[in-house]
Formats: structure tokens, sequence, C-alpha cells
DNA sequence: ACATTAATTGTGT
DNA sequence: ACACAATTAATGT
């Protein structure tokens, strides 16, 4: 697992800061489906993906649920950043979407590291910045976009996280995630598969380019 | 190999 | 949105 830290963040972090995350980082390697963090939860460690991915979504008291952003390898969850140096009850919910490695690391040494290495401050702020961005976007896609504009999105999202164009999705699943019903995406599915931008099968989507 | 059941997907109202 | 039909996968015998 290591070696993967070297791999993914050696240019971006100095020498001694990737020797801190190894001597105090807790490894973790968690199940497609496995929840991270949950709803109201208080947390207290923040996550560094190493591999796999994750979806981050917010859900109101009848367990609706929408999707705000994912995280890929070599990124963090500013979401938890904030609760953590806040002490605050998670708002958010995390799920991983595939196996996934995550190094988790400490709130006190989060804050410690702020000051002492710039790296790890620009490495932050970036993550900050990415995340307020996809949120921004998520809002736009809720607020202007048209359902099949949104299903559309999310399934072209996810195939950059996944690198993958066959995606494994239920259409109920999808349905979740935008907060909608099962019908109204095997229809619009059913529509872009007839545009051509799609190939359907059972427990199974192929998404294609061109 | 076959039947039964459950889950997923498709379609009409 | 609802109901139901059709299709596919999973399981037991």
């Amino acid at each position: 697992m290591f070696h993967k830290l070297e791999n993914i963040y050696g240019d971006v972090f100095e020498k001694s800061l990737i020797d801190d995350i190894k001597n105090i980082g807790i490894n973790f390697v968690a199940k497609k489906g496995d929840i991270l963090i949950d709803y109201g939860s208080y947390i207290k460690n923040t996550p560094l993906l190493l591999s796999g991915a994750l979806k981050v979504l917010r859900e109101d008291e009848d367990g609706r649920e929408i999707l705000l952003y994912f995280i890929e390898k070599g990124d963090t969850c500013a979401f938890s950043l904030s609760c953590c140096i806040g002490n605050k009850k998670s708002k958010i919910k995390v799920i991983a979407i595939e196996d996934s490695e995550i190094v988790f690391l400490p709130i006190q040494k989060i804050e410690k590291w702020l000051c002492k290495y710039h790296t790890w401050r620009n490495f932050v702020f970036n993550s900050y910045n990415s995340k307020m961005n996809e949120m921004l976007q998520a809002i736009d896609a809720l607020a202007f976009m048209k359902m099949d504009e949104r299903l559309y999105k999310l399934l072209t999202d996810k195939v950059k996280i996944m690198g993958n164009t066959i995606l494994y999705n239920t259409h109920k699943e999808i349905a979740e995630s935008l907060n909608t019903s099962r019908v109204v995406v095997s229809r619009l599915l059913k529509k872009l598969e007839k545009e051509g931008k799609l190939k359907l099968y059972r427990n199974k989507i192929k998404v294609l380019y061109g």
C-alpha cells in the first residue's frame, strides 16, 4: 500500500509529509457498497483515497438522496475535512462504489499539517476548490437541466471516474442517485439507447462515445 | 436439465 | 404514478 501512496502523492507532497502519513495514517480497505461516513455521525478522520472510488451524497429524513460528487484516487473528502475541523456531525453520506484502498488521517494531525506543510495546505485548498466546483455543477444540474440531461451527465461522469465505459448499475440505483423514479430512468435510458448514446443490458450499461 | 422464485426492465394507461 | 407483462438471473431438486 505504501508504494501506492508514493506513486500518487509523491509529486504533490514533500518526503517528510509522506513519511508522516505512513506513520500516522490508518490503512483501510472498503468493499463496494460499504458506508464509510453516515449521515449524522461524527467524523474523526479524513480519508485519502489510494484506489477505487467513492460517492458523496446528501440525504433527507425520508431517505431521499441526491448525488453531490464522486471521489477518485488522489482525492480527499473536502466535506469531512470541514466536519473534522468543526467537530460537527456529518451532513453527508459517503459510500464506496468500488473496492477501495483508503488511508484515514486523524483530525489533530490534519490541523497541524496545515501549518507545517505548505504542500498539504495547497492540497486541502485545491481539494476544496474542485469539490466546490463539482457541487456548483450539481446545483446547476438540479436547477436547470432536464432529467434526461442529468441522467446522461451522471453516466458520463461515472464513466470518467471508473475508467470504464461499462457501468454496473440497475435502473433503480440510478433513479435513487437522481432522486427520481425507476420508470423515468428506464424510459430515458431507452431513449438514449435509440439515440445511439448507450447500449443497455441487464445490470449493465455501456456508454458509447463518438 | 428442469422448475420455481426473485429481481430487473419494458410498456400502456 | 400505478399496474402488469416480459425478460433474465439465481437457486433448489
